[in-house]
DNA sequence: CGGATTTGTATATTCATCTATACAAACAGG
DNA sequence: CCTGTTTGTATAGATGAATATACAAATCCG
């Protein structure tokens, strides 16, 4: 989301705007959804400032407060974001991220219309715990390369990732990450490029203070902690993942 | 409407109803909805009784008073009519009655699945007012055949008009509507039957002693009047008419 | 830094919604 | 006619919605 745009304050929703009392639909309800509707229907677009709650309460012939609790409405399904002196702004909807057996992380935020960037943020060849090796098929202790990840769409950062890979069969790939920016083409460059989903389990929990650091999150915010193998064409697995995802910025896909 | 079927207590309403709180919808709404959808849907077809208040009020989770404000809007919107000790029972619902340049009485009723019928209540020459010579194109104190019937469908009272004619060109009209009971089949034996609709117009009144007995009205109810000219094809007018249509029953249709 | 602006929080009051209890009125059936 | 059933009306209280007033906190700009 980018709230710097502050002159765009012109806003599409009309001067007068009635709200029906005594229909047993609240008032409030009924100004959440003019306002989603503006938003749904592209004339509030995402980054864009919202008239002031005064403003927007004088328009719809109610108390302040009234239309307050419709924001915190929209609020509260993440349509939108209010910052104290600045303003309530239109939040970027989440990018919906399928998991399937050909998942990509470039490609998905690009269908989104968003622009996609990655980042390396740490490497080390280190003996695989128990967990690891199992996923992986290594014996306990064996080496492996990991290789810790930062994901952006637009700039904003998605999910953190921490990938572990059999050291002898993916040498430098860590070089590659961080010149090429993506995961998917440094496993190209290794001939892994027809790499596919074998297993994922999804967990949530409070991002922890290096993942608040990391995705730019105030502390408390949720993650979804994304544990995956990914394999080559013959099945064997090539890649052990442990991803989290801004919650308020993704939302998993899992088509049955 | 027909309330006597009072076996037809077997509800096609689920037996346990789930209504949300804290939606900003209220109660009431959500359960006048859910029984408005069942008759609109055909699940609750006119003259079917609805279980009583207290089962209803078991069945949506919500004390009886709150599943009266919900009836009560539904009575209001002349879906539903309830009677002390006997039931709440689904209406019929209005017939739709367009207003256009040809209207015909029995075949509108028939149209809407209804069984039409007419009865000679009154008839006699008298001199024609001013405002009625004026509308037949006629001197004033000309003598006119003034007809007055009544209209049913399924033997409910929905309309009394009085009509008149030129009292030479419409000789025995009386006799044939009283041995036929349809005006328009005795203008067409009068040679007379391709009349059209030149002019129309509607207002409304609480029903005076008179139509409240014709229309089988308790008192106080609404009528809306309709007076009209009828002429033949080369638009002479024929028949001048002052219509009370019962305002629960009827729905005047209009296109522009 | 100070002032203006905007959102956030608190307190108080009124009205609508929802619930509970009780009894009256009308209808149907034995 | 009497009893049972069902809707209609009344009174009272709790909670949510809506309104009003006031002030705090955060941001932005000159």
């Amino acid at each position: 989301m980018d709230p710097t745009n502050d002159s765009a304050v012109t806003s599409p929703l009309s001067p007068a705007e009635d709200v029906a009392r005594g229909t047993g639909v609240s008032l409030w309800k009924q100004i959440a959804e003019r306002i989603e509707a503006e938003i749904v229907e592209g004339r509030l677009t995402p980054g864009a400032r919202l008239p002031t709650e005064n403003e927007l309460a004088e328009r719809f012939g109610v108390n302040r407060h009234t239309l307050r609790r419709a924001l915190a409405s929209l609020t509260e399904r993440r349509l939108i974001e209010a910052t104290p002196g600045r303003g309530t702004f239109v939040k970027e909807p989440p990018i919906r991220y399928p998991i399937n057996a050909r998942t990509r992380f470039s490609e998905i935020v690009s269908r989104e219309g968003r622009a996609p960037s990655g980042r390396l943020i740490g490497s080390r060849v280190e003996p695989a715990s128990a967990e690891i090796a199992q996923a992986l098929g290594l014996a306990p202790g064996a080496e492996v390369l990991r290789v810790d990840v930062i994901r952006e769409a637009d700039g904003v950062p998605i999910t953190v990732a921490s990938h572990w890979y059999e050291a002898d069969r993916c040498r430098d790939l860590d070089l590659l990450v961080a010149a090429t920016g993506s995961v998917t083409r440094a496993l190209e460059t290794l001939g892994l490029g027809d790499y596919r989903r074998l297993e994922t389990r999804i967990t949530a929990r409070p991002a922890d203070e290096e993942d608040c650091r990391l995705l730019a999150l105030p502390s408390g915010r949720t993650v979804m902690v994304v544990d995956a193998i990914n394999g080559d064409p013959q099945r064997r697995p090539i890649q052990y993942s442990h991803a989290r995802f801004c919650a308020d910025r993704v939302q998993l896909v899992v088509k049955t």
